[in-house]
DNA sequence: TCAAAAGTGTTATCCTTACACCCATGT
DNA sequence: ACATGGGTGTAAGGATAACACTTTTGA
C-alpha cells in the first residue's frame, strides 16, 4: 500500500450584499433536526485526473453541484501541501492519500440565496472579526488578541515584532492585505481552534470535527478552509489596488456610493468620499448613464456602468484607497 | 488500474550576473560525446507524500541534489493542472499518472558556477528574447512576432486585440509584467515549439523530445518549464514594484548603479538614473557605507547595504520604475 | 423644515518627470 | 586631457490628502 496524493479543490466565492462582503459556504444539516452537524466549509471536491480536463472546470462543477451557483470570474490562489494542515486523510482505492489543497478565488455580483439549506452566504467578518476596520479599530484586537499574543510571545523578540507588525500594536500601521499572515500567526499561537484539532489528529487521535469550539477569535471552518479563505481575502484586497476587480462584484448598473461601499467592504477600511470619487474618475472606467437611482434614502444618485469593453483595448489598473482618517 | 496524480515541483531560480538576469537550468549531457541530449529544463522532481513534509522542503532538496545549489528566498508561483500541457505521463507503481506542476520562484545573490556539467545559468532572454527592452524595442517583435501573429489572427478581432495589447503593436504600450500571457499567446498561435510537441503527444504519438526545433521565437524547454519560467519572470517583475525583493538578488554590499542594473535586468526596461536614485533614497532601505568601489571604470562609487533589519519593523514597499524614455 | 445621502470647490503637499550639469578616477 | 561612469540641483506638473460646503430628494 502506497500513500498517494489527492488534490482537493476549494472555492472562495465572494459577493457584496447590503454593503457586507459575504462568502459562499456549505454546512451539511441534519435532515431530522435541521441543525448544522459540522463546521461550515467552502464548496470543494477532489480532482479526478481521468474526468477533469482542468482544475478550473472541475472546480466550477463542484460549486454548481453543491450550491446551485454558477461562477463567473475565477482565479487560482495557492496550493497548500504541508502535512498536518491538510484535510483528514482521504480513502482512495487500496490505501490512504495525502490531501493537497488548491484554493480558488471567485467573484460574483449576484449573492442570491439558493434553495439548498446547506448553502449560506456568510459575512467573512464571522471568520475574521479583526479584519473589519470600517468602524475604526476593532476592540477585539486590544481586548483579546493582543494580550493572548503577548502571553504566547513571552520574551521572544521576533514573535513580538511579528505580532506588532501584523496586528498594528504599539502604534504600528494596519496593513489590510496581510490577512493570511494574521491568521497563520493566530494558528501558530494556538488561538485558532483549528490548531488544536490538527494537533490532536497528528497525535493519532481520531479525526473528530470538534463542534463546540470557542468562536471568540473567529469561527473555525472545516479542514484548512479558513486558511484558504484568508488567502482569498488577502489576494482580493491586494488586487483591488492594481486591477479593476471590484467591478466583478457590482451589478450592471450601480451608484458611486455603492461602489465605494463595495470597496470598503472588501478592504475593510473606511474611504474618503470625495477623494474616492476623484480616483474613480481618473481611472476612467465608468460611465454615467444620466439616469438616477431614487431608492437611496436621500438625494437620488446617478447610475453608472463599468466600461468593460475598455479592458481589451488598454491594460487597466485598480483603485488606490484614499483612506478616511477618523 | 486507476490514473493517479503525481505532483511535479519545479524551481525558477533567478540571479543577476554581469548585469544579466540568469536562471538555473539543468540539461543532461551525453557522457561520451559531452553533448546535450535533450532540451534544457528547470531543476525539478516528484513530490513524495510519505517522505516530504512540505512542498518547499522537497523542492529545496531537488535543487541541491541536481545542481549543488542551496536556495535562499523561495515563494510559490502557480499550480498547473491542465491536460495536454503536463509533463509526459509518469509511470507510478501499477499504472500511469497525470502530472500536475507546482512552480516555485527562488532568488539568490550568488550565481556561482557549480561543477556539474549538467547545470547552467542561462540568461532568460534566450527563452524570451522579446522580453528585453533595455536597448529599445526588440526588432524581433516587428520582424517576426507581429507578422506571425497577424497571420494567425486573421480577421478575428479579439485575437488582434490580444496581440496588440500584449506585444505593444500599433502604438500600444509595453506592459513588462505580462510575460506569461505573451508566452501563452505564442503557444496558442503555434509559435512555440512546445505546442507542436504537446499536440503530437496528445494524438498518441510517442513522447519524443524534439531536439532540432526552431529557436527563432525563444529556445524551448522540457515539459511545461518555459511556462513556469514565464510565470516566474512575470511575478518577479510585478513584485519588484511592491516588495523589496531586488535585494535578495544583491550581494551584501553593492553600488547604486549595480542595483539599478539588477532592476533593469529583471524588468527588462531602461531606467532613468537620477530618478531611480531618488526612489531608492525615498524608500529608505539602503545605507551608505562610506567606502568606495574602485572597480567601476570611472569615478569610484559608494557602496551601500540593504537594511534588512527594517523589514521586521515596518512593512516595506518596492521600487517604482522611473522609465527612461529614449 | 429637517434628515439623509449625493455631489462639488479649493488648497497645501508630496511625488514624479524631465530637464543639464559637475565630480573623481584611470589611461 | 579625456573618457568613463558617479553623483547632484532644480523646476513644472500631476496626484493625493485635507479642509467644508451646496444640492436634491422623502418624510
Amino acid at each position: 500500500m502506497t500513500l498517494s496524493v489527492v488534490i482537493g479543490l476549494s472555492a472562495v466565492t465572494v459577493a457584496v450584499r447590503n454593503g457586507e462582503a459575504v462568502v459562499l459556504t456549505v454546512r451539511p444539516h441534519d435532515a431530522v433536526t435541521d441543525r448544522a452537524t459540522t463546521l461550515p466549509g467552502l464548496p470543494s471536491g477532489p480532482f479526478h485526473p481521468e474526468g477533469h480536463r482542468t482544475f478550473e472546470i472541475a472546480l466550477r462543477a463542484f460549486v454548481t453541484e453543491q450550491t446551485g451557483f454558477d461562477l463567473g470570474y475565477v482565479e487560482q490562489l495557492y496550493t497548500f501541501g504541508d502535512k498536518g494542515r491538510d484535510a483528514p486523510r482521504a480513502e482512495v482505492g487500496a490505501g490512504a492519500a495525502r490531501v493537497v489543497s488548491v484554493g480558488y478565488l471567485a467573484l460574483t455580483p449576484a449573492a442570491v440565496d439558493t434553495d439548498g439549506l446547506d448553502t449560506a452566504w456568510a459575512p467573512w467578518s464571522r471568520f475574521f472579526p479583526w479584519e473589519d476596520w470600517r468602524q475604526g479599530r476593532p476592540t477585539l484586537i486590544d481586548e483579546a488578541i493582543a494580550p493572548a499574543l503577548r502571553r504566547w510571545a513571552g520574551r521572544d523578540e521576533s514573535r513580538i515584532a511579528r505580532a506588532r507588525l501584523l496586528f498594528a500594536l504599539d502604534g504600528a500601521g494596519w496593513n489590510e492585505e496581510r490577512v493570511l499572515d494574521r491568521y497563520e500567526l493566530l494558528y501558530e499561537a494556538g488561538l485558532a481552534p483549528e490548531a488544536a484539532r490538527d494537533q490532536s489528529r497528528d497525535r493519532g487521535e481520531d479525526a473528530i470535527e470538534p463542534r463546540a469550539l470557542s468562536a471568540a477569535l473567529g469561527e473555525p471552518m472545516l479542514s484548512d478552509h479558513r486558511r484558504i479563505l484568508a488567502t482569498g481575502l488577502g489576494r482580493l484586497r491586494g488586487k483591488l489596488k492594481y486591477r479593476p476587480v471590484v467591478f466583478e462584484l457590482m451589478p450592471a448598473e450601480f451608484t458611486l456610493s455603492a461602489l465605494q461601499r463595495a470597496v470598503e467592504a472588501i478592504a475593510g477600511v473606511p474611504l474618503h468620499k470625495q477623494n474616492f470619487r476623484r480616483v474613480v474618475e481618473r481611472i476612467d472606467l465608468v460611465e454615467g448613464l444620466g439616469r438616477m437611482d431614487t431608492e437611496t434614502g436621500g438625494r437620488p444618485a446617478e447610475l453608472f456602468r463599468f466600461r468593460r469593453e475598455l479592458l481589451t483595448q488598454r491594460p487597466a489598473g485598480g483603485l488606490s484607497l484614499p483612506l478616511l482618517r477618523d
